[in-house]
DNA sequence: TTGAAAGCGCTAACAT
DNA sequence: ATGTTAGCGCTTTCAA
């Protein structure tokens, strides 16, 4: 196995130098580091990571947690992180905590310890226990969609995002409104639902409407709960002539309850989801639109400022929604337009 | 910072028992261990993976190249991946490359050596330098969704697959069976369009069907591609009655641009997809299946395999898929059922 | 089964 | 700007 000192014979020059140079240093003349540069490609050298990380402390890595990896928003963030990790040479380490029990299992072991420089937590509201294990990490912590006392994060407004899509359906002249959310309190303790539905009731209360609890259905945030949850609102007493769902997906599974109830949509009912997930536009689904992968790059930007010392006191960056009005929302029939 | 020596002390054991006892090895008696053990969880002491890293010439991660990470396939397969992996106690390192820019990059500079015991590559046909460059590594290598000489790989059968979904359409009655597909060649060297391509040709020539050069259209594996696709078929001569999309994102345009149009699914057409995905039972799509998440554990299985020199020669595991029919095909108008 | 001690292959401090 | 050298903190012999 090729080691520092092959190439630091075959440049001529210390192995001390040869580690300068490919590090990028600037304390190495051009000439030097081209001459370094040429022997290590030549044998096909590179620094290895283990001794490089053991002799320096650092791990040239950022550890990424995230509940799911499988779906849109969660893959996306992740594209976003993984592209300016890269530019700057930082590898990523994924923690996938799909279940109860890797995420008992994460947080126990603390296996990310000493494996990784800093941390960045996607849309995961931590447990107090949780949030002393990460402390103790003794490493940068950046929070995706959540917002956590005395670390940095990266989110959107939920409250004010959802109070102005509810408030367009009302001004649209809909009196009835329903809405898809999740159970509460929500699974995994994510507290986002929690926010969007609190500003659901709160443009309605603006508008002087009492929503009736038959205007509120559960769909867990999946395609099929969307799907049930459209059921039991047409089924109730009174059913509301607009429903926003909480998120993207559950809009999916209304929209499918709809065309299988051969309601026409805006007519009918008029639909409103969250995210702008990539179908969005397929389905003409008007929905509040919030930029995915930003969210993750400009997390790492956060992150690197706080690794690199440029940073100390904890930053909340908001970053901003914006209603997509597509064919999926109108008046109600007899409304003016 | 607690090192070995710290838990040795307490534990009044040699570093190398600490070190033997929490790695699992046998050669420790059950009472030491659990000593040693208490004593690790006492002072919070994890092995440092980078200095066991350096002493073992083993990294315990493995590299996961996947072109895109947003995509629900490469998502899913990722959490069928990171599942398996962690069980194991090895790490995900992913290397994302979105585009031919950070391909090159990764490839050239092989940031992965020494830093991987083994990789996944996903969907990823290489060329042969990139090849050249990956089996420098000297470390197992598994392929998903396409299979490499003198590499193991876990995939699917899309030829077949193809041929069989474009019979079923044919059994239905129906004579002019259009097909959206990629670019040829698709961009990156994906050869997967190809056969998916080559099963509906053979699927028709099987049935003594002709097809015809307006038949097919280019839809380029997304949504948007797919609806533009859809319109160029309707507005051929004699348009098909049937629509084979390559994938359901595809499919999802289709079905945008029919809507849009006012032709009825499956009546005035019908269309089916291929890959299941997560949307297609919420819209009713009829499509090829294939199990996702499993071909990712089922990519670790095989290279923890050859990790452990439990198998030596490449191995070649098709995963099948399934036909699924739901409400987006039917049989032509005018046909008996 | 356990302990002692010699590396693993770099980086950082210090010297020049 | 470059060279010298002592660690970094384990794992792995080898011996008991």
């Amino acid at each position: 196995m090729v080691s520092i000192r092959d190439v630091a014979r075959y440049a001529n020059v210390s192995t001390a130098t040869v580690s300068r140079a490919l590090r990028g240093l600037s304390s190495v003349t051009a000439e030097t580091r081209a001459r370094v540069e040429s022997a290590a490609a030549e044998l096909g050298y590179v620094l290895p990571f283990n001794a490089s990380s053991l002799a320096s402390g650092l791990t040239n890595s950022v550890g990424v947690v995230a509940p799911f990896t499988s779906r849109w928003f969660f893959g996306t963030v992740i594209t976003g992180i993984e592209r300016v990790l890269r530019d700057e040479g930082l590898d990523l380490v994924l923690y996938g905590i799909g279940d109860a029990e890797s995420r008992t299992r994460l947080f126990e072991q603390m296996s990310m310890r000493r494996r990784v420089d800093a941390m960045i937590v996607l849309c995961l509201p931590l447990t107090k226990r949780e949030l002393a294990a990460v402390r103790s990490l003794g490493v940068p912590v950046v929070f995706v969609g959540t917002r956590v006392a005395g670390f940095s994060s990266v989110r959107i407004e939920d409250f004010t995002a959802s109070a102005h899509a509810v408030d367009y359906l009302i001004r649209l002249g809909h009196e009835r409104i329903g809405l898809i959310c999740d159970d509460d309190p929500a699974p995994f303790g994510f507290t986002t639902p929690r926010q969007r539905k609190q500003g659901y009731l709160s443009a309605l209360h603006a508008a002087g409407i009492t929503p009736l609890p038959q205007w509120q259905a559960v769909g867990g945030f999946t395609v099929a709960g969307g799907e049930a949850a459209m059921n039991t609102l047409l089924d109730g007493d009174s059913p509301p002539t607009a429903v926003f769902a909480l998120s993207d997906e559950m809009a999916y599974g209304a929209l499918r309850t709809l065309r299988r109830r051969r309601r026409t949509v805006p007519e009918d009912v008029s639909l409103v989801g969250f995210d702008n997930h990539e179908l969005a536009a397929a389905l003409d689904l008007t929905t509040v639109a919030q930029p995915v992968v930003e969210q993750g790059s400009e997390a790492v930007r956060v992150l690197l400022d706080e690794l690199r010392g440029r940073s100390t006191t904890p930053r909340d960056v908001v970053v901003p929604t914006e209603l997509v009005v597509r064919a999926s929302s109108g008046s109600p029939v007899g409304m003016p337009n």
